[in-house]
DNA sequence: TGATAATTTGACCGGTTGGTAAACATTACA
DNA sequence: TGTAATGTTTACCAACCGGTCAAATTATCA
């Protein structure tokens, strides 16, 4: 048999675990970087250690590879929005929903690009994810906060535009890290930058840039 | 003489102007909706209408086009920040360049994309321009805002944040319009969801989302 | 152990890509 | 008008791309 997995229905071996494990972390490693199509099949199975055509034989196409990691990456992505809790505090679940996305742009910034190339290109690969689960979520979800806006918790405002103000402040330290170095200049190796963007936007968000009124006697 | 262009000292001539002007609008069509690497020159020449020898008679590579391109358009992508003014009134400057930028965003979306494109991949083809120009501009607009900050105009807040999150708010709508589209649903066939953006994005900035101590007679 | 299935490889293929060569056409201008 | 510079086209190339194939190698297990 030559079947590649993909075709096969019994459970997978030991070998197909840790290739396809390999397979798609360095495809996340060449898709983040190159976008789909400047990405290329010889680059992937380089970085994976292996041959071009064995590569293949566990993912058919190139296209069937970037599904695969898709599928694989679309769900954790979402974690944070769905954590977004109705019963808590408004202000405080706000906050810790910017705090939650700042990590996920610090600690995966290679899946943050992988969606950000498919959808800058006119998301041709996950227009179908977008529109169904994706759009289903942030139903659900701005729903809650407009009932917050309602019953005066928080500001009344758009709630679709509020979760993509956070989606956008967040994951542009991901999507955009090389300017936001260029920028902030050297003397920044470490990860400050996204300790000084949390304590920025968390203030933000809660407070405006408006000063406040102080008491004045 | 078959000197191209780029070689020639002489003024150019009437189908020069034109010709690399059409050049121009179709790399920017091409280029931001594909990114460099994801662009072929067969693509381009198509759009501008040209045999590929032809282009490539007034640009002598894909490279020398791109780079003619991040030219002309990174000077006025700048000009609202430019337009930042130290001796106005610091939160209707802080609105009207929101405002700008989301004109921008919606008139210029392909300008947004290239840049964004760039950036995403690690930005090969401007760095320099990023850690020159751009560098440059962001630190003295910082300063700015640093003072406003000190003189109590507005709360204190890091001012390089607080431009990256300008940035990231009112670009999202060119960058990721295919994903804001698709979540704000149909309906949106119009250019709505840029004057709600601006209404949601101005409040935020201003006043945050927490409820306003409204006095409580 | 031996046979069978799973995995890996090198050689290769047709199509695409960025770019070139040279002949041909057009324009500018003395 | 004549001619030299400028502009355009056809034909082409070498490198690269996604993917195939058949043969060789390795793992599985009766």
């Amino acid at each position: 048999m030559v079947l590649p997995r993909a075709a096969r229905t019994q459970r997978r071996t030991r070998i197909q675990e840790e290739k396809e494990e390999r397979i798609l972390e360095a495809a996340l490693e060449v898709f983040s970087a190159n976008g789909f199509r400047g990405a290329t099949v010889d680059q992937i199975a380089d970085v994976a250690g292996m041959s071009k055509p064995n590569l293949l034989y566990y993912f058919r196409t190139k296209e069937a590879m970037h599904r695969a990691l898709i599928d694989r990456v679309l769900d954790t992505w979402l974690d944070p929005l769905r954590a977004f809790d109705a019963e808590g505090n408004p202000v405080a679940e706000i906050r810790s929903y910017i705090r939650r996305k700042l990590e996920m742009a610090r600690d995966y910034p290679r899946e943050s690009r992988l969606f950000a190339n498919e959808v800058l290109q006119g998301a041709p690969h996950i227009e179908d994810e977008l529109k169904g689960p994706l759009k289903a979520l942030v139903d659900e979800k701005a729903e809650v906060i407009r009932a917050w806006a309602k019953a005066g918790k928080i500001a009344k405002c758009d709630p679709y535009h509020l979760i993509f103000a956070i989606w956008s402040t967040t994951q542009h330290y991901a999507d955009f890290d090389v300017q936001v170095r260029a920028v902030l200049g050297q003397g920044n190796s470490g990860d400050g930058r996204f300790e000084d963007a949390a304590r920025f936007l968390e203030r933000l968000f809660v407070d405006g840039l408006q000063v406040s009124e102080q008491p004045t006697p």
